[in-house]
DNA sequence: GGTAAAATGGACCCGCAAGTCCAGAAGAGG
DNA sequence: CCTCTTCTGGACTTGCGGGTCCATTTTACC
């Protein structure tokens, strides 16, 4: 991904671009992306201004950018090993337990929420990450339920894909509400629900 | 709600007042709060900043926050009369069309979300708009559980209110992705799903 | 019609935060 | 060591946007 024009960073300089990353989704984890200011990365990563626009000449909103996909691959790879392996009902309930966990610990603070509703519709470049990650993730949840309907768990005639769109907008909706209020009790029931769905829809042995 | 203490408004000033609040309402959905300066508003709506902070003495976030229990009215009024009326099967499939195509409409205009999202988790005040509109509208949905269940038409031993906050969940996270892909297919998914679950949990006759 | 309150226009102020610049320090590589 | 590149500090510029002020017009009401 990493354009061959760009200037050859040294150790000091990679560590130097990865505290700033880290200090920025910190930053926008407490305060929101749009209260964060340049200055408060500065701070916090004991860097300068000069090299925020260093090591990312586009300025806020490539830092962001650069942010988003982190934390992209942060929420997927939290999700592991049990997203990646959805064969049986036990996997599926501690993938439950471990999504419910994260978002728990992390309460109000998700900085790629923040970063979706915040920058999302702002732009393209935004977007497309976004669809990404729905699709990674969308994908991955599809897996399992294939895999549980290979091995008869699940009924036969179930739409794979659909039933995955179910199970992230529950999350989602889950998480977003988490967001708003504090509480963790809608993420449960959604899930929950979900899952007895698919429990109860369970073949015949 | 509103204290004696605030001016009187005249015929023409309610009108005014009520403009700047369409008008900002409109410029949210469109480019989004953080986005959305006090001279756009005043441009849109043919005012001048006086005006505003007439009406609003506390600025901006007065504003948004009239803008947003505004919008938050709306949500529930669109739902509306089948939202109050979830007595029989039809009733419930009714309230899933309105809701899918009042999205679909809006597509990722969505003020609430926006606000709820941009603005919801910085001032306490929002914080508690928002926690009283899941709270109506979690209300509603557990109202027309308990109606089904009383007509025998769910189970009995349905948690009432998670099965609400369930449904709210699901509602919300299709929402957030359809606002992030401008994509409504999560939003059906999500709640087609859990009208399946009700459905096949349907006591034997 | 007179007067007090409300409504309006628009110039103005001010602080903040993004972005620029350049000089100098720290590394890499021979 | 010499030199070229990368890295860093911090002062500076600039524009934007929230908020203020006051003079003027319009409305309400007797």
């Amino acid at each position: 991904m990493r354009s061959a024009r760009e200037p050859r960073l040294t150790a000091k300089g990679a560590a130097t671009r990865r505290r700033i990353v880290e200090g920025a989704a910190a930053e926008i984890r407490e305060r929101g992306a749009a209260a964060t200011t340049l200055d408060d990365i500065c701070a916090r990563t004991s860097t300068s201004k000069s090299q925020i626009f260093h090591y990312f000449p586009d300025g806020k909103e490539e830092l962001l950018l650069a942010v988003a996909a982190r934390e992209a691959d942060r929420v997927l790879e939290d999700q592991q090993p049990h997203l990646g392996d959805l064969t049986k009902w036990e996997a599926w309930q501690e993938w439950r337990d471990v999504v419910v966990r994260r978002y728990e610990k992390q309460g109000v603070h998700c900085a790629l929420g923040v970063l979706i509703t915040e920058l999302g519709r702002s732009t393209p470049a935004a977007q497309t990450l976004t669809a990404q990650l729905v699709e990674r993730w969308q994908a991955a949840l599809r897996t399992g339920v294939r895999h549980m309907q290979d091995a008869g768990l699940f009924k036969p005639e179930l739409d794979a894909d659909r039933t995955a769109a179910a199970l992230l907008a529950a999350v989602q909706g889950g998480v977003t509400i988490l967001m708003s209020t504090g509480r963790v009790t809608h993420l449960e029931a959604a899930l929950d629900t979900s899952l007895a769905l698919l429990r109860n829809d369970n073949p015949p042995p």
